[in-house]
DNA sequence: CGCGACGTTGATTTGCCTCAACGATTGTGG
DNA sequence: CCACAATCGTTGAGGCAAATCAACGTCGCG
């Protein structure tokens, strides 16, 4: 388990459909960009709990789950965890900053369900880049809404309570409140899972 | 005052050095783009306290600052202001997501100093886009870095005390913690200029 | 000069954490 | 299939970080 399994032209395409559909939301490639893309791709499977990638290691990969949710998370000088993202189907993730400078990653990221993901390399990213230039637009697009997104996370963070928080959150992702445990939830939202207890049984009865 | 100038080819060029140099960290430009580059960089010049975007406006440009000092904040609802970012010298700010949507802002940006700005309306940079593909891996960088660091931010919101937010701005923005007013931190911190001033206090003597 | 912007300090209150004990559920090996 | 251990959520008592409110000193500047 855990493998890598490279893939070439004979694999069965429709693996790939949630990946296809989600770049072509923001650029259309022909047949052969299609193709070459594809070929620079890796599947992984990844069991409930198991890591893709561990603090102290390189991140190698930019990632896209095409079944599953992983997320990310950091450790703090108490060993408590705090999560930076959480990614569903057709969510990207990486620890950016080892990815681009290849050095340890501070990250860990694994899995929260048994897990899908597709993997493109570091190097085979550079020269999609080069052979594919539209992917510079892709994924300039890709880390403007990023960028969006947490800004709006950190002005929730800096300017609610605990409870304004799961508000928001829960507003936002209805379907990530029912999917996740409720400590996971907390450890986003920057709080205990006892005090999100204590917010979650007054909202009950107020 | 706050005239917009339209520059062209018979503007002196070296106001925009700095912002050349910020371009030629990440592409290379030939001549001509540079010289299309230009022509689409208007200047604006702003008192302090003046304001380059109000929430409730659609934000048209995205901006560079050649001089001075801006900042983004945003008010809650009880009317209290939350800094988002400071933008120095060579820097870049807009609020992104109305510039993308066209819809209206939700940030407001003024000028903590008098300062000076190149400015690049949202049209023009989809020509920029379409005409200098190059500008696609510009912006791509940018938005990376630009993600990384606020991934940052939200580490210290969710994981540290007010204290430690404090030191690491210190450590992180040197420059920054001499030029701007102690309030000002204390609102991108997101604790009260009063416990900020306490917090300062203890460390002197301690 | 006098006013507004800025910073300091103290008293009190509140949001949230820590620690601890306790059900309920899940899952796993024997 | 049961027994036992994890895992997960709840609840309560006490404590600390930071907010709030208020008063006061100091500038810089119109």
């Amino acid at each position: 388990m855990l493998n890598d399994i490279f893939l070439s032209k004979q694999n069965p395409v429709p693996v790939f459909d949630l990946l296809l559909k989600n770049v072509a939301r923001h650029i259309h490639l022909q047949p052969d960009e299609t193709d070459f893309f594809i070929s620079l791709l890796q599947v992984r499977r990844l069991v409930k709990k198991a890591f893709l990638l561990q603090a102290g290691e390189v991140c190698r990969y930019e990632t896209f789950v095409l079944e599953g949710c992983l997320r990310n998370y950091y450790l703090d000088d108490n060993a408590d965890e705090h999560i930076l993202q959480f990614s569903v189907e057709d969510w990207w993730t990486s620890d950016l900053y080892s990815l681009l400078t290849q050095t340890p990653a501070s990250q860990f990221i694994d899995a929260l369900e048994d897990t899908t993901v597709a993997q493109i390399e570091r190097d085979n990213l550079e020269r999609l880049y080069l052979e594919v230039p539209q992917f510079e637009r892709f994924f300039r697009i890709m880390f403007q809404n990023a960028f969006i997104a947490q800004q709006r996370r950190i002005l929730q963070n800096i300017g609610s309570t605990g409870e304004e928080r799961y508000l928001a959150f829960r507003e936002k992702y209805p379907a990530l409140e029912r999917r996740l445990p409720q400590h996971q939830i907390a450890a986003y939202l920057g709080i205990t899972p006892e005090f999100l207890s204590k917010i979650r049984g007054k909202l009950a009865k107020g």
